[in-house]
DNA sequence: CTTTCCCGCCACCTA
DNA sequence: TAGGTGGCGGGAAAG
């Protein structure tokens, strides 16, 4: 009866009162503002504390004492982080900092991979396309594993297509027993990677999805429906939507996307801020390519001039190979990923308008001292981000 | 009203 | 089993 408390308690326990709103707090009487809360702000407060280079690993507990923040929170930054390769799961509460050097590598195997998936890949199951059935499944590749297939696959079957009744929670499997206890089994068997089952899988898919469509702009309205399959529910659609506006808080806080109003219509969707992923050699992180002559003027790449720690780079690249396995396919991706093409295709043509949107509440930008809509309003990388943020917290 | 999305319960996983 | 993780969706702020 209790049940907790109700939605906003205000303040309660909080040591400190983490930084609300960059610069922006000249309210007195700040009543409850989500804004302050919100996950782009946390992540981009989350960066200016550990984005440096004596920083080397991080654990969650001080992150969230530091930040201001729960526990809760703090996975949900790290899971997206991690699918960037600005972090890595070091242990139970311990994650090793990479960094955005980090960033290059991690897109360009999220790319290649999905390219990957893209092409070859048998197309499982017939064409029953209704829905697809969930994914979670994932009979994961981990290449390499000798006695690993048993024959399961993917139960995906199960439940039918359903045009009957709606509420029931399709997409679970569970139908054959055996089936289940089959999925259970190598679940468990042969998969000793992480759970990250959705909001880092996620991420990765919704990379993915920039990385591999020739347009660089899409609605998290689609996204959903091609990372989900065609025909849902309505409520899996609502909270794999919620989960993307999550991820794209802190995408858009770390500068990966941006909000914009699409064309004509007021549609708010993302846009992809950073043609990375061209294999190249080690070093050189990757980068960007000219904005083919559609888009507008504002795009940045990373690896144009990214700190170079060149003490980080070592580790890194030891680092790295160690998170190099994660391995998950999203073969929904590939299947709908066609399908967003011509939809896409047609929702808008010409040019689109951005707008300034701040994710992260108050981002930062002042810094630039007056960016002129139209014209390069972002700052051009991370880097800036670090610079002006300013870190109230001093918990040392 | 709709869109955005924070909060935190509690199922699940791991040590 | 205890504690770390993190799905999930209610429901309120923001638009």
């Amino acid at each position: 009866m209790e049940s907790a408390l109700p939605q906003h308690q205000q303040q309660e326990a909080r040591p400190r009162p983490m930084l609300a709103g960059g610069g922006a707090a000249k309210s007195r009487h700040h009543a409850y503002s989500r804004k302050e809360k919100s996950l782009g702000l946390l992540c981009s407060n989350f960066m200016v504390l550990y984005d440096r280079d004596d920083v080397e690993s991080i654990g969650l507990d001080e992150a969230a004492k530091s930040l201001g923040v729960e526990r809760r929170r703090i996975y949900d930054i790290v899971n997206v982080l991690e699918s960037v390769g600005i972090l890595v799961r070091k242990a139970k509460n311990r994650y090793t900092w990479i960094g955005f050097d980090g960033v290059p590598m991690a897109l360009r195997e999220l790319k290649e991979r999905a390219l990957r998936e893209k092409s070859g890949l048998a197309p499982l199951q017939t064409e029953q396309q209704s829905a697809s059935t969930m994914s979670d499944d994932e009979d994961d590749d981990k290449l390499g594993n000798p006695d690993g297939d048993i024959e399961n696959e993917k139960l995906s079957q199960t439940m039918d297509n359903p045009s009957d009744k709606p509420g029931a929670p399709r997409c679970r499997l569970r139908s054959g027993t055996l089936l289940f206890a089959s999925f259970l089994f190598n679940m468990c068997y042969m998969c000793h990677h992480r759970k990250e089952k959705s909001l880092g899988l996620l991420t990765q898919n919704f990379v993915k999805l920039f990385l591999t469509m020739e347009v660089d702009t899409i609605s998290l309205d689609e996204a959903a429906k091609l990372l989900l399959g065609e025909g849902h529910e309505e409520t899996n659609m609502r909270t794999k939507v919620r989960r993307l506006y999550d991820i794209a808080n802190v995408l858009s806080s770390l500068n990966l996307i941006e909000k914009i109003q699409q064309g004509d219509t007021r549609k708010p969707a993302f846009r992809w801020l950073g043609r990375a992923a061209k294999p190249s050699t080690e070093n050189s992180v990757t980068v960007a390519v000219p904005p083919p002559g559609k888009s507008v003027s504002n795009k940045r790449a990373f690896g144009t001039d990214i700190t170079n720690t060149d003490m980080l780079r070592s580790n890194l690249h030891s680092k790295i190979q160690k998170k190099a396995k994660l391995g998950e396919r999203g073969d929904i991706l590939k299947n709908c990923k066609v399908a967003v093409q011509s939809r896409l295709g047609q929702g808008k043509n010409n040019g689109f308008v951005y707008g300034p949107f701040h994710p992260a509440g108050a981002r930062k930008h002042e810094l630039d001292g007056g960016n002129k809509p139209g014209q390069r309003e972002r700052a051009e990388d991370w880097e800036s981000l670090s610079v002006s943020f300013r870190p109230q917290y001093q918990n040392q």
